[in-house]
DNA sequence: GAGAATTTGTACGTATGTATG
DNA sequence: ACATACATACGTACAAATTCT
């Protein structure tokens, strides 16, 4: 996956679209947390900013539930309002 | 107590209203020890970070006292003593 | 007194939310 | 689109103080 620097399309729509690919794809599977921000924005040379604005449109599309302080992840079919993962201490 | 993990407050916040009400309600009375920082962080599935929080503003509101090595305790109006219990040998 | 267990103190790292320039 | 700062939140590790065995 690589982002145009010349953008025909906005960085943050082809960085979703990148992305979104993944994820229909089973790249990403049910349950799998998505790159952090910092890592999605090492890896494609974009702003933080840009890469909030690809994650948010995946967000408003279902394909994602986000997670203050923990992540971002790919939800299960049925996901209940809680943590992706409690097995933690 | 419940804490909403889809906080409209802040998790520390939820969590020290908790507590403030179980001592401005007796529940926990002036001389009684709060539960233990792992307590709280396994009784409400927190991290310590945010117990530590929660635990600070009830200790800057002054109802609460900690004393490193042996607990954080709702102490007496009149807090002649250093030690909450010292019955002992 | 020795050693283990418990509890709080401190530090660091990572991640997202929000605000500002 | 980018950069920076701060808040919230989680996790780990280790140190210090105290208590228990």
């Amino acid at each position: 996956m690589t982002i145009d620097p010349w953008p025909i399309e906005p960085l943050w729509a082809q960085l979703a679209a990148g992305l979104r690919e993944k994820i229909t794809s089973g790249e990403l599977a049910p349950g799998d947390p998505l790159p952090s921000e910092l890592t999605l924005q090492q890896e494609h040379g974009v702003s933080r900013g840009t890469v909030r604005h690809a994650v948010r449109v995946l967000r408003d599309e279902g394909l994602v539930v986000t997670f203050p302080g923990r992540g971002t992840f790919v939800p299960p079919k049925e996901h209940s309002r809680q943590r992706p993962d409690d097995s933690n201490h």
